[in-house]
DNA sequence: TCAACCCCTGAACACCGTTCAGTTCGGTAA
DNA sequence: TTACCGAACTGAACGGTGTTCAGGGGTTGA
């Protein structure tokens, strides 16, 4: 394949993610289909298979955008909280990832909405960025718990995030509880405090 | 509609939502589809939609039995648990609801993944049987903070049942990757009993 | 210039939930 | 018993998915 091509089904690839990206973000996973998409690309539907192998693909192509910007933006909130106490530090981290879930619910529930069973493992960069996010938890709490071993830590480090992203989760779900976000951010301070 | 008639379509319906339940359990939601349920039932595919609106009202169906036995198995656990202390008694109802989730993941799983956002409002049981989760959890809760006042106490019921469900969700969905329900057990403990 | 190559096209395929005209059946009145 | 009618039931057909693939057409290299 020449460079020229190359170049062309890269720029594709890219356009691709990017229309995909912004239609989940204004309709939802479930509202991304192959022929509108490539009506948007302006290409055939077929095109869509010469870059990602199925649709699926490319969603977790989105994904890994929006990972990235999830973390960078958990990543901001724990450093500009440096010097904060470490249960501080939890909160705005929690608080980080529930406005980005808030400001991009479609983009976030993507994130778990995908199918993964279908074909084989976890992509690596998926079990990447949850470990990045997970390593930005466990720091705080090696804090306020010096003395758990490490792979109590690990346990707890595991629980905290469930425990935020299911609060998270169903607070924004408006037919389970459906509360504002200043309430969701009140029940993260609730639940970490006490850990504290 | 003759009192025959009536029954005959109460026994197709009571047949169609026994199959979809062991469907469901056994292949996931996914896996629900009308033409072999039809050809399990003995009818047409035409007939399930005698006795149900669409496939998702069937599916509302079989969610009201899967949360009438997670009701019952909570309930039952915080009951035998009656002498406990409060924290005990909350740790008790949760790990109620992660042998209830473990072993009937596929049922559960569909309580949460039906899509309900198309049409109307939440049906009244749903939120009647979520009503009943809360109030269990509410009443330990009163006990470890007698002073907070309702709408914290609220809050925190709802904020300790997401909790609870994100520690299952996650932990459930990385049982692949080998996290026993012994573990999950532990991180609920960790978390609920820092609550305590 | 021109053949070899392969990207791109879009009709076709398999499968989904759902519909509906035609058929069959059940209950009822003659 | 018979005749009739409305309701239930049938299953082919409809509209909509994601995915495929033979063939048309642009790109490349000699």
């Amino acid at each position: 394949m020449s460079e020229k091509t190359k170049a062309r089904k890269a720029a594709l690839a890219e356009k691709l993610v990017e229309l995909a990206e912004r239609q989940i973000q204004l309709g939802g996973l479930a509202s991304l289909k192959a022929r509108p998409l490539a009506q948007d690309a302006g290409c055939a539907v077929g095109a869509i298979y010469n870059v990602y192998d199925d649709m699926t693909a490319l969603v977790l192509q989105v994904n890994g955008r929006t990972f990235q910007r999830l973390g960078a933006a958990v990543t901001k909130a724990v450093e500009s909280a440096r010097q904060d106490t470490p249960t501080q530090r939890l909160i705005a981290m929690s608080h980080a990832y529930l406005h980005f879930a808030s400001e991009n619910t479609n983009l976030w529930r993507a994130l778990f909405d995908v199918e993964m069973s279908a074909d084989g493992p976890v992509p690596q960069w998926y079990l990447d960025a949850l470990g990045g996010l997970f390593s930005n938890i466990a720091e705080p709490l090696s804090e306020i718990f010096p003395d758990m071993h490490e792979h109590e830590l690990d346990l707890m480090t595991r629980a905290l995030f469930s425990s935020v992203h299911g609060i998270v989760l169903l607070g924004l779900e408006r037919r389970i509880s459906g509360v504002p976000d200043d309430q969701i951010e009140k029940m993260i301070g609730q639940v970490l405090t006490q850990i504290g």
